[in-house]
DNA sequence: AGTACCGGGTTCTGCCATAAGG
DNA sequence: CCTTATGGCAGAACCCGGTACT
């Protein structure tokens, strides 16, 4: 396999290296040479500079200190954040830097990674570059995981263990989550990657577990459908998505069959709202409901026609659903077409006063004209009006 | 031509608790 | 004991347009 060979030429190439944090203040961003020059060179010149500091007992490295500052790090939030790292006598601050530099990071963002997670810069050369090549086995470019970096530094930075980045890659894939969904999953949900191959293995298997229960044909299907749906499921609890699945199963009293389609399609997305949320908004769509005259079958066929109902909070929800209702909407029509629930209530609002001030008939019309997009809808009204003159 | 259906884009990290390791 | 690694949590919409169908 390509990974592999990737793998083992690095380590042909690269030698780890620690340095102690030194006195001087040697210019950082020497230059975007190539890192093995880079690396030998400073290599020699910390040798030769190994004795001279010894940080006290529990106290911080001066020296790595003087050196974080020169990177532009924001000390306050290293020491906050993690401790440790700054009491440490041998750190690669400056192999990081220059690592980051190659791959095209600007020190601003250098500096903000090293801020964010401090731990960053225990990594040696060797590590980083291993590292920086499994995730370049997904992506094309190097900019890109520069970017998610910059987003999020403990993504890549929180765990050490290389071999288990290159086992969670191994084991996506033999899931079948191919070329198109494993950039959208590392991209959109890089902790994946930094989960133990047996959470993510736990998480699968419970959802495989649940297609079984419900009498799925095809559980591995059902499991891709999932998560390449919703690329956040692996990094929730199972405890969250088992309680989830559970509330939906028994407060709907979903048959089989409306169970499987609703969970490998758009209900697949509110599985990692939080329990107590799904709960909270759950109850309140409920309430509401019953307050304007609707039974469970339809609060039953809302949710299964648009799972997402469930995501907003019941202050919108509810204001949203006021707004429809004040403007003349049967709440029968929203049950058959709840994708309108999708707009604000301000977007709404205009909405239906333009269409009302020109005596829309959504009884005979329906009300599809709602969730038009703006070019659509805008397109639309231009029609109503020249028809009316 | 108009409509219905469907899926896509945005960015979801940063903090805390606890287990594991030394 | 301290540090590191890992798991878990809260928070919670809105809009656009391609395309198949009629």
């Amino acid at each position: 396999m390509a990974l592999q060979q990737i793998t083992s030429l690095l380590r042909i190439h690269h030698r780890a290296f620690l340095q102690p944090s030194p006195l001087t203040a040697a210019p950082i961003f020497i230059t975007a040479a190539p890192i093995s020059i880079t690396i030998s060179t400073l290599h020699r010149f910390f040798s030769a500079t190994r004795t001279a500091t010894a940080p006290l007992n529990g106290s911080e490295n001066i020296s790595l200190l003087e050196n974080l500052t020169i990177l532009g790090v924001d000390l306050k939030k290293a020491r906050q954040r993690q401790p440790g790292v700054l009491r440490k006598v041998l750190t690669n601050e400056r192999g990081l830097a220059e690592f980051l530099s190659s791959k095209g990071a600007s020190r601003e963002v250098i500096a903000s990674i090293i801020s964010r997670f401090p731990r960053a810069i225990t990594r040696s050369g060797e590590h980083l570059e291993e590292r920086w090549q499994l995730w370049r086995s997904i992506f094309q470019d190097d900019a890109e995981i520069v970017r998610i970096l910059d987003r999020s530094p403990e993504s890549f930075f929180r765990s050490s263990d290389n071999e288990n980045l290159e086992k969670n890659i191994l084991f996506l894939n033999s899931l079948g989550i191919m070329h198109r969904d494993l950039p959208k999953l590392l991209t959109k949900a890089p902790r994946v990657f930094s989960n133990s191959l047996e959470l993510n293995r736990t998480m699968v298997e419970l959802l495989q577990s649940i297609c079984v229960s419900l009498g799925g044909k095809d559980h591995e299907a059902f499991a891709r459908a999932i998560i390449s749906r919703n690329v956040y499921i692996l990094i929730r609890s199972t405890k969250r998505v088992k309680a989830n699945i559970e509330f939906l199963l028994t407060s709907l009293k979903l048959s089989d069959t409306e169970a499987l389609s609703l969970f490998q399609s758009h209900g697949a997305d509110i599985l990692d709202l939080s329990h107590t949320s799904l709960k909270r908004n759950f109850k309140n769509l409920w309430v509401k409901l019953r307050s304007l005259g609707c039974r469970k079958a339809e609060m039953k066929k809302l949710v299964l026609n648009y799972a997402q109902v469930l995501f907003v909070s019941p202050e919108r929800l509810n204001e949203k659903l006021d707004c429809l209702v004040e403007g003349g909407i049967d709440v029968r029509q929203i049950v058959e077409k709840p994708k309108v629930l999708d707009f604000s209530s301000v977007t709404l609002k205009q909405r239906l006063d333009d269409l009302n001030s020109l005596g829309y008939n959504f009884d005979a019309n329906g009300i599809a004209i709602l969730d038009m997009s703006k070019k659509r809808f805008d397109a639309k009204m231009e029609k109503l009006r020249e028809f009316r003159h």
